[in-house]
Parts: C-alpha cells; structure tokens; sequence
DNA sequence: TTGACATATGAACAGTACATCATATGATGT
DNA sequence: ACATCATATGATGTACTGTTCATATGTCAA
C-alpha cells in the first residue's frame, strides 16, 4: 500500500517530468484538440526542427503518453489514452486561470 | 488570444516543472490529503534534509503552487488553492491506474 | 542580550536534460 | 537497385537542476 502509493508517485513524476516542456506540452495539447498527426506536420504547426521534434516524441513515448503507428513513409502519432489528455487540460485551465 | 494561448502554455510548464520532482510532488500531495504542516513536519513524514526541503518549498513559492505564513518561530505551509491539488489527484490518480 | 530553535540562503559540485549536427533506417515510386 | 521522402538515432557541447555544506536570518524564552 505505501509501496502502491510510491509506485503512483514516481510514476507520477515520470509524467509530468515528460510534459514539463514546452514543445511536448504543446504536441499533447495539440493531439489533445485536433487529434492524430505526422511528424512533419506537428513540425510545421508548432514551429519545431524535424530531429528536436523526433527526440521530444521519442520521450513522449516513452513515458506511454502517446502512441504511434505507421502510416506509409509518415508516423501517425496520438494520444495514448484520454486521461493524459484531461491532466493537461486541467493544467492548462488552471494555467489560464489565474492572469 | 494566440499569446494568451502561449502565456498559459508558458505557465503551465512552469507548474508541471515544479511538480515534476518526487520531493515536491510529495509534499504537495501531503498537503492536499492532511491540510497545512510546518517544515520540520515534512522533513520527518517525507525524510528530507531540512536544507533541501526548504529549497524546494522555495521552488513551489516561486511557482505559487504554495503559500506560507509564521506560526511562532515554525513556517506553516499549505496548498495556494484548490486546483493545485486537483491536477496532483488526477495525476497521481492517472499513475496508479495503468499499472 | 544570549542561547537555542526553526527556517532560509548562497556557493560549489555532480548529474541530467536539451539543442544541434551528422548520419542511419525505413518506405515508396521508377 | 536507386533516388527520394519521412522519421529516427547517436554524439557532443552546453545549460539547467538538485544535493550538500556552511552560514545567515528570524523568533522565542530566560
């Protein structure tokens, strides 16, 4: 049980570590509005070098907060699941919030 | 409204950087379940040198995630407001889910 | 004022994370 | 097979973050 609860924590950490940055905070919020993307065409919308770009999506990867699957020659990236995308809207919201 | 976006994204970052450790994320949430402690409290629950409790409660200050106030010669500190505990809840929440 | 207690601050060092550049892999069309 | 497009990976210098130690500030009680 305080074994379970340190798990969530340093999981928890793991998590917000991985969207504590701007570029993959905004690829989530992104992913988070208008859904599924390339690679190329987040570069595009968010301003972002290609090789960044690919090293911040390998992160988000690895922390499972997107996923990824082959589309031809493109990768396809997209929220893992609804919940991430709900901790960032709440975080945004409370970021908006208090100007 | 396209600066008001990149404001909140900006701020948000900060909030999710000062969670993103297990010290701070730890008190936080100590805060959020039982409410305002002093920092030699948080020392002994949490197990943290003095010194470097008092640099992260700094660090949450900062960010406005916490407030402080004298009681005697002890600091009492607690959560600046609700939805500070709330993202934590949904994230710790988040992290204890798909395990 | 002096001493003890509670917390805060500053500096220095160590470890991590990030941007950038070069290069590699993988898929498609010819 | 080759050229091209789309993405991924590895290496490196640099900057940031956190821990630790020493010391400072602030509060209380005698």
């Amino acid at each position: 049980m305080r074994q379970h609860e340190a798990l969530a924590l340093e999981r928890a950490v793991d998590i917000l570590s991985c969207l504590a940055h701007p570029v993959r905070l905004a690829v989530v919020a992104r992913l988070e509005r208008d859904g599924a993307a390339t690679v190329s065409t987040l570069c595009q919308e968010l301003d972002v070098e290609q090789s960044a770009m690919s090293h911040h999506l390998r992160h988000l990867r690895d922390a499972e907060l997107v996923i990824a699957e082959r589309r031809g020659r493109a990768m396809r990236y997209a929220l893992a699941d609804a919940h991430v995308g709900h901790i960032v809207r709440d975080t945004l919201a409370h970021a908006a919030e208090d100007d």
